[in-house]
DNA sequence: CCCCTCCTGACAGTTTCCGTCAGGAGGGTT
DNA sequence: AACCCTCCTGACGGAAACTGTCAGGAGGGG
């Protein structure tokens, strides 16, 4: 491999690995030695990449000379990170998490003065009702809802009691202080929202409904329109 | 010039010249022949830059796809969607388009099948309690942040009566159901908090307190831990 | 102490790059 | 047709850069 493709895409390597993206593994991905990778890092640096490494570490891409800039506004940079906190203070961890990492992707593509006005926002989310944190088999629902796979559920009505149902999961729903799955329900052969707090289990059932997630929200849209309700 | 310096400027050229940009006017900005700006232009198309070149015309730097710009995994996507929701609903209109813009913005750079997925996300958020929309000097009240200037305050308290205050104005604060300035209050010498939809008239005094903003902000943090209060 | 990782210099051998020169192509204008 | 503009590619000899190995060091965390 050349060393100008070689320095484009530890780039992009750095861009789409997880961070921090330590020497050894751009270096088993490139195909050379950890030393050439230092030096190429220099060379990167020199060149108005900043990379950011820390000894015990890893390195971190926050500004990336082979990208276009990307423009926003100051307003734009700002709603940007309202809308980091806002999903910071989902309840979904790794909503949280995936947030964070997607913001500083966009930071990483601004120029300097926009960076600057990032880290100097004037807006502030603060919230009182730290939501219920649902951790469990919240990765596999969503997981579900993306593969269009059915699931079985333990669920756990107000009263407590459990019942077994088969879902086709559809959309997992922020509502005010609680997470809710909207599936179609195969035992009530209706629509029906699980509170993700009451599910007690999810299994995947290896059961595909692919393509149908997408027309059958639609179609939950159309008949709560029809019933005047907020969609 | 190191090389790898050059092939990063020579994008930057072609991006900022007017177009088309001939070799020798890379060759003359970079300072090598112009023998070298073809085999830099074959470097630069090797790792992926769509170039188009015409004899007797010059370069164009088509920005695109072809050097993948930004990667996000999926979940990434949904957290940026759940982010534009969140301030949607956060009762600032401004807030809310810039949202839609930036985030516009971000997915028109992505590859199409992560398109595909923004349109397609699992995740929704609803809220019921649509904020006041207290559209009124917020706008002013953002910039004075900003450019950290001073404001002038008609301010109604819970009984309804009304003082004048000069502020300086530091963060707009999103808490639960209302939009709150934090400033420093002049006529209390101390912190305060106004409730945005209670300020009757804000009036800019052309007075700066340029630089400090950053530096009071911490120290607001820094009493309200000492105080043991949430940040 | 150990572990993890980033970091830098030196070395000899290998590879790439450089400008110059030559020849060609495509499109447009007179 | 001739001429102009520009992109394009190969070859050459000399110069520059790159390579992996080895050695030594730093910082942070457990």
């Amino acid at each position: 491999m050349a060393r100008t493709d070689r320095l484009f895409r530890l780039l992009h390597l750095m861009r789409t690995l997880p961070r921090p993206v330590t020497a050894a593994r751009l270096a088993q991905e490139t195909e050379v030695s950890e030393r050439a990778i230092y030096r190429d890092i220099a060379a990167l640096r020199a060149a108005g990449a900043r990379i950011d490494g820390e000894a015990g570490y890893g390195y971190v891409l926050e500004e990336d000379p082979a990208l276009p800039p990307q423009s926003f506004t100051r307003i734009e940079i700002e709603a940007l990170l309202i809308g980091l906190s806002e999903a910071q203070n989902s309840g979904d961890r790794e909503i949280a998490e995936a947030a964070q990492q997607a913001l500083a992707k966009v930071i990483a593509t601004l120029p300097e003065r926009q960076q600057r006005e990032a880290a100097h926002a004037v807006h502030y989310v603060f919230r009182y009702d730290r939501r219920e944190v649902p951790a469990r088999d919240l990765a596999l629902i969503r997981k579900a809802c993306w593969e269009e796979e059915t699931l079985r559920l333990s669920y756990r009505d107000e009263a407590g009691k459990e019942t077994e149902r088969v879902v086709l999961p559809l959309t997992i729903l922020y509502a005010e202080k609680v997470l809710v799955l909207l599936a179609w329900c195969q035992l009530r052969q209706d629509w029906r929202s699980f509170r993700i707090d009451r599910i007690a289990a999810a299994r995947r059932t290896g059961e595909s409904f692919r393509p149908r997630r997408v027309s059958m929200l639609r179609e939950y849209t159309e008949r709560m329109k029809a019933r005047g309700r907020p969609v």
